[in-house]
DNA sequence: TCCAACATGTAAACGGTTACATGATTAC
DNA sequence: GTAATCATGTAACCGTTTACATGTTGGA
């Protein structure tokens, strides 16, 4: 039972909120926890396994052998008391806010060290990424609102929060899409002047 | 020498990038790899350091010892041919774009397990931290601007790509903020019905 | 005299990623 | 049979964070 004031990380707490919804196998887990819109965390399934192990060496969550009806046995977890009790302390808790590290500025930053034609090609792939995700969530967000209202007079409070998220990520993407091509505009205008007189050379 | 196909790491070729501007010494990197505004990377100086000396191991940076005017000795970096190379090289190469984990958005997914007045302290508080954060933002954009003008028609190249990550924060910034605005409309009209009908009580 | 800023590190723990590994069931 | 999906894990590595550790210079 190994008590000595043990937490669970962030994964910990992110499973605990998708079991308070409702009872998931390592799986679903699995699934819920890929990278994609709609939720704000991910991990592998090497991780996700031990940490469901611990919360349930903890008594957070417990779990029971439950055959499937299209593959083998699953063991789906479901969230004690105890767990939940946790995931509201950690929920109301102080908040520590890491500041985001982006690949993709750190290559903007330098941008004049690279060839215009291969900083539009990454401007132009992140824009096609961005769009489809764009999307994607635009897309769930018109189906949960079809379903339960906007967030201010939705039925199920649980809507609240998930539509909140969906319209952050909304507005980042839209955000993120406008400067996508006022960037890509900059770095033209100045390609047709670098033609003249090229300004990046290679380093020998 | 250690010659097995080596390869720096992502702070790694953000330092390069910055020693590709000027020398710095170690402690000159350590304070502008703070997490702070207008770059998009960061660490702790216990990093840095090991990193600094596997560099130099490897030949893209060397250092030398210079007396400090107000201080003790420091070490002072510059890059090497082979380290541009290499930063190139990583500059136009291919682009993982690992998505975002967001500690924020995790918790505003359960907002309905948390008492409304500590949503609204969150949102107010991460509210402030990111005003303060875009007027940061906003000054030195503004002051590099003042000297150089928009990024099309800037005379230094190398301010281009700083402008337009400077553009990137703030957009991000002000959008998050009309978000965050939104979600205390939208938390306080909940909270207002709230009280007829609490809908949020501790699990037992 | 003491504090702040300058300056540079080491060691341990932790979280996360990558690679490896196994086996069942269903549909083609 | 064989591929895809279902289902669950282990081991090694690596980057990052946290804590510990040391010493200098200049100003209050």
């Amino acid at each position: 039972m190994m008590n000595q004031r043990w937490e669970p990380t962030t994964l910990g707490h992110a499973i605990m909120q998708l079991l308070q919804r409702a009872p998931l196998s390592g799986y679903d887990l699995k699934k819920r926890l890929a990278p994609s819109p709609g939720f704000a965390w991910y991990a592998q399934d090497s991780q996700i396994y031990p940490q469901l192990r611990q919360l349930e060496a903890h008594a957070y969550i417990a779990s029971e052998v439950q055959p499937s009806a299209i593959g083998p046995d699953r063991r789906v977890y479901a969230l004690q008391p105890p767990g939940e009790a946790a995931l509201r302390a950690w929920l109301a808790g102080p908040f520590e806010d890491t500041p985001a590290k982006s690949e993709l500025l750190l290559r903007i930053w330098s941008l004049d060290l690279v060839p215009s034609a291969v900083t539009l090609a990454l401007l132009h792939a992140k824009t096609a990424v961005t769009q489809e995700r764009l999307r994607q969530l635009e897309l769930l967000l018109g189906r949960l609102r079809m379903r339960q209202g906007p967030p201010e007079t939705a039925a199920d409070a649980r809507n609240v929060g998930v539509q909140l998220c969906l319209e952050h990520d909304i507005a980042q993407a839209r955000s993120q899409l406008a400067w996508l091509e006022r960037s890509r505009s900059v770095v033209e205008a100045r390609a047709a002047t670098e033609d003249a007189e090229p300004a990046t050379s290679a380093a020998g």
